[in-house]
DNA sequence: TCGAATAGTTACCGACCGGTCACACCTATG
DNA sequence: CATAGGTGTGACCGGTCGGTAACTATTCGA
């Protein structure tokens, strides 16, 4: 799949005869199928980011009704992806190798990294957290620069240590409410 | 100068001739002082670095004996630079540019973000937080996110709230009882 | 069985890439 | 004045890029 090969090479790093090659066809059926290099970027960022889409569709079904839960899971997750994944979120990478130019990505990007906090935020404020805006928003930037971090100086920099600055963000959020709201939230 | 054409274009996005036109001379001339695209980009590369290295000196110099004061100072300073710099971190957007292939510049990435990351380490032990190590990562990756973060969705993006998260981060390690505590509640 | 659409093949286009060549030029030191 | 070393110039190398033209082979529904 072409992902594969953008995620790997860089978008600018791979050519569209390799593309199709990998793909096992060639060249001329994929440019009648993708009118484009970059329509077919967009579309491999688009097919991408509706995969994200449903894993938090999952991820609302697995703690239903718990939205601590569910934030605790996106978090395993989120560890677990970068555990698994050498490559970084390619959305954000695209981001970072298309940066000056108008590329049509660009939208495709932002609509997705707006879903996600969006979807964050909500997941925050559901969760009762203090303040949730900035809660997801330093898990937003935790998870984004554990990315980058790893690619630039790989497991052993700071992204080792994610999850827990993850739960400690939490907790700081979750904790300073007083004593008597911190009782009344205790699950059962 | 070459950095700003990388930090701009990218690495890949911007060719030779083009940097030598920049530089008011010609390819040639380039090349003898250069031996190649690749050893221009370290140095560059290498440059910016030396330039970071010198910040964190004044950093010390301005607030002599006082580490509490130098890490709000760093904050501040990365969120300035958050502010004025359209193009994210140098080092950072080479390591994904050049992921996969093995770029001479990995390893002049390499050494700076270790560079960084000691040196934030130190200034939070030196302040005396209670867990410098988790402090300082968390600091790291807030930084690296906020810039690749603002690539993908501009300034009004998670990266706004950058320095409020740090501030946040700090807190929460500088009254050791709460945050210790409270991280230790949150199940794995 | 015919015809239309789809896919494969090959060669090609112009542009640009990183990098090198030979050669004219300038300047400065002896 | 001579000579040597750095600089500018422009053509050139092989290769790759994104994208297209023209033609053939295949499939499939009417």
């Amino acid at each position: 799949m072409a992902c594969e090969l953008f995620r790997q090479h860089g978008i600018r790093g791979i050519g569209v005869d390799a593309i199709a090659e990998a793909a096992e066809t060639n060249k001329m059926t994929l440019y009648r199928h993708f009118g484009s290099k970059d329509d077919l970027v967009c579309e491999t960022l688009r097919y991408t980011s509706e995969k994200a889409a449903a894993f938090w569709d999952q991820l609302e079904a697995s703690h239903p009704n718990d939205p601590m839960a569910q934030l605790q899971g996106w978090v395993k997750a989120r560890a677990q992806c970068l555990a698994d994944n050498k490559y970084g979120c390619d959305l954000a990478n695209a981001a970072v190798e298309l940066k000056e130019q108008g590329h049509p990505a660009h939208v495709v990007i932002e609509n997705f990294k707006l879903a996600q906090r969006r979807r964050l935020e909500k997941l925050c404020r559901d969760a009762g957290v203090s303040e949730p805006e900035l809660l997801s928003d330093t898990l937003s930037m935790l998870m984004e620069g554990a990315q980058v971090s790893k690619l630039a100086t790989g497991s052993e920099g700071p992204s080792m240590r994610f999850m827990r600055a993850c739960e400690a963000a939490i907790a700081s959020f979750h904790q300073p409410a007083t004593a008597l709201e911190t009782a009344s939230q205790i699950p059962a």
